[in-house]
DNA sequence: GTTATTTGACCGCT
DNA sequence: AGCGGTCAAATAAC
């Protein structure tokens, strides 16, 4: 209980809270129970479920906004405020994360062991509280990728990166590859990330961002242009062989995409509170309309790059999003997501829009991919 | 030619 | 001293 004493949310604001995020989440099982129920019958049927799935949305929209107003306007602390932001920028992840199957987002300060990865990568938790750093916000998020997809797909998350160095981990299996923002000499941006394969299942690749993005995205010609060679054929690693040479064609869907999961921390000392929003998703029609050509890290460097993720694509229509909240001890919220229908990378997802007009008016959508 | 990646060296922190 | 993170020269890719 403490911890929301941390947090600077009273507890009249969590009953609040919890109350959204609940009724959230039962709005989403209403929702998911159309989407279940409604496979793809007849014509008129469809589109009066259609009627029904828009209104839940708007409603399960509506109280997740809720809570994250309430989040961001009772949070004094700036570590909420800056999680929440961070899942501001995960949002176009989102989307990808639809197509892949779920995405976790947990704002702590707990480092990501689960992969088994032994190290905390910051040390931030027995720190002394009082001397906090202002180390730039990081969230980590699992993609599990499928071998069976394009070898190398670069996981594309909107922005364009440059692979600056690798080192081996100890403990860890695979190498981590550091990667910082292509424009960071031009435009300034200091956005980098981490990547580094699960030891236990290299199917699953830890990608730890830092930093927002300062740059315009403009540059990235991963997101706006879908041509078919920009420029990210995958350095071939050499030594090991990719396990599937079948390679299929594009970054289409991995066939069962287990999950993406996200997980920011925040940066702050002490107290085990994670906040986690999990997005499971459904099998999403993939609409094909792919786009990027990822820039992901290929993960390679360790050796192995057979891998390659979904990209942001949309599927069918905003309809089939589903969303349940869950407060639970831990505040979790899962939700599908599996909307959009924007072709491009923009932000689908729907919070986002909704988030930013609460906490940031003047956060430009202008930015493509604001985020993995 | 330019730009990106690789990789060992270097640096700062613990 | 050991480690994670970054730099930068060499190399590869385009």
């Amino acid at each position: 209980m403490d911890k929301y004493h941390n947090m600077g949310v009273n507890w009249e604001q969590k009953t609040s809270l919890v109350n959204e995020l609940t009724q959230g989440r039962e709005l989403a099982r209403q929702l998911q129970i159309h989407l279940n129920a409604t496979p793809t019958l007849n014509p008129s049927a469809s589109s009066q479920t259609a009627l029904a799935r828009e209104v839940l949305i708007q409603k399960i929209i509506s109280s997740l906004e809720k809570a994250l107003s309430m989040l961001s306007s009772s949070s004094s602390s700036p570590q909420i405020a800056v999680a929440v932001e961070e899942l501001h920028q995960q949002q176009p992840t989102f989307t990808v994360a639809a197509a892949t199957g779920v995405v976790t987002i947990r704002m702590a300060n707990s480092p990501p062991s689960l992969n088994g990865s032994p190290r905390s990568e910051d040390s931030d938790d027995h720190k002394d509280p009082s001397k906090k750093r202002k180390v730039p916000a990081r969230w980590t998020k699992q993609v599990r990728v499928t071998s069976g997809m394009g070898l190398e797909g670069p996981l594309d998350d909107g922005f364009s990166w440059r692979k600056y160095g690798q080192k081996d981990i100890l403990g860890a299996k695979y190498p981590r590859g550091y990667y910082r923002c292509t424009h960071r000499n031009v435009q300034g941006c200091l956005a980098t990330k981490q990547v580094q394969r699960s030891d236990e299942d290299p199917m699953i690749l830890e990608i730890t961002y830092r930093g927002r993005h300062t740059c315009t995205q403009a540059a990235s010609t991963t997101v706006t242009s879908p041509p078919p060679k920009p420029m990210s054929p995958l350095p071939e690693q050499k030594p090991e062989p990719p396990k599937i040479n079948h390679q299929p064609q594009h970054n289409m869907l991995l066939s069962h995409p287990e999950g993406l999961r996200v997980i920011t921390e925040g940066l702050d000392t002490s107290h085990d509170r994670r906040d986690e929003l999990v997005f499971s998703s459904f099998n999403n029609n993939y609409v094909g309309n792919f786009s990027p050509p990822l820039t992901m890290p290929t993960a390679s460097t360790s050796g192995t790059n057979y891998f390659s993720v979904l990209s942001q694509q949309d599927f069918g229509g905003s309809q089939n999003m589903q969303i349940s909240a869950a407060a639970e001890p831990h505040d979790i919220i899962s939700a599908a997501t599996s909307a959009t229908n924007s072709p491009t990378v923009g932000i689908d997802f729907p919070f986002a829009q909704a988030d930013h007009q609460i906490l940031y008016p003047n956060f430009t959508f202008d930015d493509p991919g604001f985020f993995p």
